[in-house]
DNA sequence: ACAGAAGCTTA
DNA sequence: GTAAGCTTCTGTT
């Protein structure tokens, strides 16, 4: 070795123990085996050998070794037969990494020392001293204090968690002495954790003092009769001859017996063959895959070696078996993503050969439950490295589950305020990022110091969040997609907890929260939000929620989730329900964090012009009510209204809500209007009016956003019983389109420049479904020559003539077919036609002789229902109504009615969604600029290019037309209209 | 400040 | 008769 050699000495024990503690636990996949210090050893290694540049000590070894203690027992108990006596037996699932370490060491090609009766300390401060003689540097991987006595000129210390080097300068700063001076220092404070005696009372500030004005320790105990203070003077008088004994202890030996000299430490390029068939018998792909692309060696080709591990009676004895590469994962424990591929899931309880999908959701509902969660175990991560080392893990699991903690309930407008990560249950850290010290202080209070910077944070995690062979858990996904993706990063492959527990659960109580399926699968009442951060007026941010207690919340999120997960998933497979969650559900989440981040283009100055009209108009009939009545009464309070119109006024025909007030409805001020009272007309009109304005042009303007211009609507995928999306912040499913006046509002809609809206919808799509699952010949029929399906019905039912049918006679058709899908009673079609009740009866009756496959279909279904306790779209959707036996003949038949309608409007929802889960692909396949924007449960809104409207158009009929196909291949042909224009109301 | 009822908008 | 969401009023906390 000579002038210019760098020699890294690596203290292989003193990472074991802090990599163990430091580092999320990591089993090996197959049989279970503790791996994560040896994870964290070879990746370490890997970095130092390989990537210097990337570390901060920035210098590439000429030579290298790892070092090791040989046993606890050394010279140093022979002079203090308590020295590291308070030691207890390391953990259990420590002692096989102790040997797998030096495997992992001889598989990088590298030195592994050990001498009997010393320790890896006394070993390091020999080589560092003999790399000294040879006019050599030397860098000491630790950041252990003990060996900051050897730190000088030539030796810097690597503190390779903390990516951080320790030369003098950081010695002084951290301990107030150079490191000349450690060995005293240590002999003055002591040591707890090596039971090293030093002075009682005397700590490191009070040491590094007492070196200052005294010089050195012999010099401080010759002249301990100056100390000034009564206490300390008298403890180190007392206690000299301990302070020297610790000195001895502290004091490491630089002279220990070697064999052979640093020249066997050069470093060799690792064997690629060798180090992989180690790496891949530990399981750990990631780093194999790094490994193999650096030494250019095919991975595939190389078979994984034995491993010897020990076990924990015999921690330093022979071989005890071979640890058993596991040669594939097993079906059930092997979960895969869109593509296709497998994505490997640690399976704790490990299913064997034969094991049925039901018993895979029992193991794992026992093992998810097993271990009670809490919340106080979770782990705040305030460095990169510490950072880094968890997605390691989480790259060598190949899977973790993630949430993100921010401000605000809406993705598009949230500020990122931390992340939170789970790799295995109860193992859960949150990365705070934004939190700020809000202490009630006027000026706002500053961010809290120790926050990993958010882009450092995000680099560090984005790899994880895109890396293709690591399954993304995280409950309601859509929204951590969109506030990643406003970050640049597209999080895949994922699963969604929520999802999975709406394709095992619609319809059954409790919803599908984090909080309600915690509560039910796991039987634990997740930490409460306004717990941490209030609510109402007294509602802080999350940035001002104290970092411990947003820890115990945000872990406790991921936690929840991964176990959730793991209590779940199975269970789709056990019912028979992967298909549908796989192709209905999760597919749609990309698309719809899509549609939602484009919005759509709202002309607030039309908004504003009619709100103006639309309060002149009310104004005026306000003021005509107001002289009708006599007095200014609150028109919008329905209360008011009814004592005025029934009570004092007297009108006739008034009837009760189930609260016991007048009803006010607009079918009964219709009726009344229609018999020429000139009130309720008025109030009608005037409901209307304010309605629009309230609802529609006072509240969109709300709604644009400040940065994009742009009306961002929030879809929520699992809020129906049937399977439909639903719309809100704002409801951009309800913009009115009956009303002349209504459809104004629709104008507000427009396309950007040089664009047009396309609006596509679907021609009565749940009579076509009705039609094919029914199976009736005439409406099939009807639909296949493209006639009018309510004039037919009412052709086939009163015996009439499509030609120069009145109105009123298909107007009835028309309202029976709907009542149909909505599961028809006498009551409800009376109602609706406004007739009697007998008459109603009459029609269905006459309906059902017509069309008997329907009664079938009903009859079939209701007795589905309940049989099953749930009914099925033609997809295998299922919709559960877990009332369907009450004994209450009321709540039965609303069950029974809405399970009717749940097959057909469920169905029809499968259906728009597997057209827009393909309609993205499509249209860029197309090489269209064409967006999708709105989803209105029968109908999609495109933005597109002007010029691209005639080639846009039959593809997105083409996508929505053959949606069914190729699973379902549908008896009725499904019929699409589509129109462009400048703006919604022309393009509907 | 919140919850429920009434009423109205959509498919 | 099915499925949703939003606003206003009203009474309670």
């Amino acid at each position: 070795m000579k002038k210019g050699d760098h020699l890294f000495l690596v203290d292989g024990s003193g990472y074991i123990f802090r990599a163990y503690h430091a580092l999320p636990p990591l089993t090996r996949k197959s049989d279970g085996l503790p791996t994560s210090a040896v994870l964290g050893f070879c990746n370490m290694v890997w970095k130092l050998t390989q990537d210097a540049r990337n570390t901060d000590v920035g210098i590439v070894p000429t030579h290298f070794a790892v070092i090791f203690d040989y046993s606890s027992k050394t010279f140093r108990n022979d002079l203090y037969p308590e020295y590291k006596a308070n030691r207890s037996a390391p953990p259990e699932d420590l002692i096989p990494q102790f040997g797998l370490i030096r495997q992992a060491t001889r598989a990088f090609n590298l030195p592994c020392i050990e001498t009997e009766g010393y320790e890896a300390d006394d070993l390091i401060a020999t080589y560092c001293r003999l790399a000294c003689e040879a006019s050599a540097d030397t860098t000491i991987i630790s950041s252990d204090k003990d060996l900051m006595q050897l730190v000088g000129p030539s030796v810097a210390m690597y503190d390779p968690m903390k990516d951080r080097q320790i030369g003098v300068p950081e010695v002084i700063e951290k301990w107030g002495v150079p490191p000349e001076k450690m060995i005293d220092l240590q002999a003055l404070t002591g040591d707890s954790v090596d039971n090293v005696p030093g002075v009682p009372g005397i700590g490191p500030k009070t040491a590094a003092q007492l070196l200052e004005q005294f010089g050195d320790l012999d010099t401080l105990l010759a002249r301990a009769t100056e100390i000034k203070q009564d206490k300390r003077r008298e403890s180190i008088i007392a206690n000299a001859d301990k302070a020297r004994i610790s000195r001895d202890l502290v004091t490491l030996k630089n002279d220990v017996p070697v064999n052979g000299g640093l020249d066997d430490f050069v470093l060799h390029p690792p064997d690629g063959p060798r180090l992989i068939g180690f790496l891949k018998t530990m399981e750990f792909s990631s780093l194999t895959r790094r490994v193999a692309e650096a030494t250019g060696t095919e991975a595939a080709d190389v078979k994984p070696v034995p491993v010897i591990i020990e076990r924990a009676d015999t921690a330093h004895g022979p071989d005890m078996g071979f640890g058993v590469p596991a040669a594939a994962e097993s079906a059930a424990g092997t979960v895969t993503d869109e593509a296709g591929e497998a994505v490997p899931a640690t399976v704790k309880v490990e299913p064997k050969q034969g094991d049925t999908p039901s018993l895979l959701s029992a193991l794992r509902y026992e093992d998810a439950t097993a271990s009670k969660i809490d919340t106080s175990a979770y782990v705040s991560i305030r460095d990169t490295e510490v950072l880094k080392a968890w997605v390691a893990v989480a790259m060598e699991a190949g899977i973790v589950a993630f949430d993100t903690e921010t401000n605000s309930a809406d993705p598009m407008q949230a500020e990122l305020i931390g992340l939170s990560i789970a790799t295995a249950p109860g193992r859960a850290a949150y990365v705070p990022l934004a939190h700020k010290s809000g202490n009630g202080d006027l000026l706002g209070g500053g961010v809290v110091e120790n926050q990993i910077p958010i882009r450092e944070a995000l680099a560090t995690l984005k790899p994880l969040l895109e890396d293709r062979s690591v399954l993304k858990i995280v409950q309601e996904l859509k929204y951590d997609l969109v506030v990643m993706s406003r970050h640049g990063i597209d999080i895949a492959p994922f699963d969604d907890t929520m999802l999975i527990s709406y394709v095992l659960e619609a319809g059954t109580s409790g919803g599908h929260s984090m909080a309600a399926l915690s509560e039910k699968w796991l039987g634990h009442s997740t930490i409460a939000l306004k717990e941490l951060a209030g609510s109402g007026r007294s509602f802080v941010g999350f940035d001002q929620v104290d970092i411990d207690k947003a820890t115990a919340y945000a872990a406790e999120h991921a936690d929840v989730t991964l176990r959730l997960w793991r209590v779940l998933k199975p269970r789709l497979a056990a019912k028979g329900l992967v298909s549908v969650y796989e192709r209905l559900e999760r597919p749609l989440v990309p698309v719809l964090a899509r549609m939602e981040q484009r919005g759509i283009s709202v002309d607030r100055q039309i908004l504003s012009r009619l709100s103006g009209e639309l309060a002149q108009g009310a104004a005026r009939l306000e003021d005509e009510i107001y002289q009708l009545v006599g007095e200014r009464i609150n028109i919008g309070s329905p209360k008011q209204l009814g004592d005025i119109l029934f009570g004092r006024m007297g009108l006739p025909g008034g009837s009760k809500t189930k609260t016991g007030q007048w009803s006010t409805s607009a079918q009964l001020l219709e009726d009344l209007a229609a018999e020429g009272h000139e009130l309720p007309r008025k109030i009608v009109d005037w409901r209307q009016l304010t309605k629009l304005k309230s609802t529609y042009t006072d509240a969109l303007p709300g709604f644009v956003h400040p940065d994009t211009k742009r009306v961002h609507t929030s879809y929520a995928l699992a809020a129906t019983t049937t399977g439909r999306l639903s719309s809100s912040d704002p409801n951009l499913q309800n913009i009115p389109v009956r009303t002349i006046e209504g459809r104004k509002i629709r104008t507000a809609f427009i396309a950007d420049k040089g664009n047009k809206l396309v609006s596509a919808d679907y021609s009565q799509i749940e009579l076509r479904v009705l039609a094919h699952v029914a199976e009736i010949p005439q409406l099939k029929q009807a639909f296949a020559d493209g006639a009018d399906i309510h004039a037919i019905t009412a052709s086939e039912m009163f015996n009439v003539p499509v030609e120069g049918m009145p109105s009123e006679v298909r107007r009835r058709a028309k309202a029976i077919n709907f009542g149909i899908i909505y599961g028809i009673s006498a009551f409800g079609l009376a109602n609706q036609l406004s007739i009697p009740r007998e008459e109603a009866g009459a029609y269905i009756k006459k309906y059902f002789e017509r069309f008997p496959g329907i009664r079938d279909y009903i009859d079939a279904t209701k007795a589905y229902a309940r049989e099953y306790g749930y009914v099925e779209t033609i997809f295998g959707r299922r919709i559960h109504y877990p009332e369907i036996r009450s004994s209450n003949p009321s709540v039965r038949a609303f069950n029974e009615r809405a399970s009717i309608n749940a097959r057909l409007q469920g169905t029809a929802a499968d259906i728009i969604r597997r057209a827009m889960i393909r309609m993205d692909e499509a249209l860029e396949k197309a090489k269209l600029s064409g967006r999708m924007l709105l989803q209105v449960h029968d109908e999609l809104v495109f933005e597109t290019a002007e010029a691209e409207v005639e080639a846009t158009i039959p593809v997105v009929r083409h996508v929505m037309e053959n949606a069914a196909m190729p699973a379902v291949s549908m008896s009725v042909p499904l019929h699409v209209d589509a129109r462009a224009a400048n703006n919604w109301e022309e393009a509907h």
